[in-house]
DNA sequence: TAACTGTATGAGTATGCACTCATATAATAT
DNA sequence: ATATTATATGAGTGCATACTCATACAGTTA
């Protein structure tokens, strides 16, 4: 079945969607790294690493090639981190103003 | 427990992340709506528009207001299309990279 | 060749999400 | 008060996801 333009957006948006994603992202950021490298970095087991890089590289997000025994990756698009940073505003104002209303209150 | 900084970007990016979501966000772009305009507009049952509204409006990326009988709905932060946009850029990108590497298969 | 290192994946489990139907609540109008 | 309209929510279902453990696979080294 036909992908919609929501369809398609909703697939990057879903692959970003979550913390260690997230986290691996931002790991990724300044340098290209490898799963080995990874997995101690952020304390991931390496199965489940594996499977959100997967996940990451399927979106398109992260770039993958193997060198010797090791897969590396690295960021396609810098763009991501705009999409971070954004919600990260967008976060923070949500805190922000939720504190506000219980000030009031 | 503690919400890390990957976390609440988490939650605004998982609020994003679903094709009904985008499609209200969008049709909410330029004008204020309620529920009983987005349910036919949209053509999602009640119930189901309503819980995804209500995801919108908790992750901070929509306001609400009551307006008589009617639960009007508003984007609060226009960068919210921007990370649409670039969701789209980089989903576009994929596709032709994708195209591009099965024509040389 | 065998042993070792790094990565991927099958299987199982537990949790969460999207959806629908029916029903409850809220605000208005007759 | 009753009926009507708009929205919210409880309950049930089915499917997707994240995770772990064990194991398979790939590439390297001895």
């Amino acid at each position: 079945m036909k992908k919609t333009s929501a369809d398609l957006k909703a697939n990057i948006l879903m692959a970003l969607a979550h913390p260690n994603r997230i986290r691996i992202l931002e790991y990724l950021r300044k340098d290209v790294h490898c799963n080995c490298e990874l997995a101690p970095a952020l304390e991931l087991e390496q199965s489940n690493l594996s499977r959100h890089l997967k996940i990451l590289v399927q979106a398109g997000v992260l770039a993958s090639w193997k060198e010797g025994l090791r897969v590396n990756f690295k960021v396609t698009d810098d763009r991501i981190f705009k999409i971070l940073e954004i919600a990260a505003t967008i976060a923070r104002q949500d805190v922000e103003k939720k504190a506000g209303a219980l000030e009031i209150a």
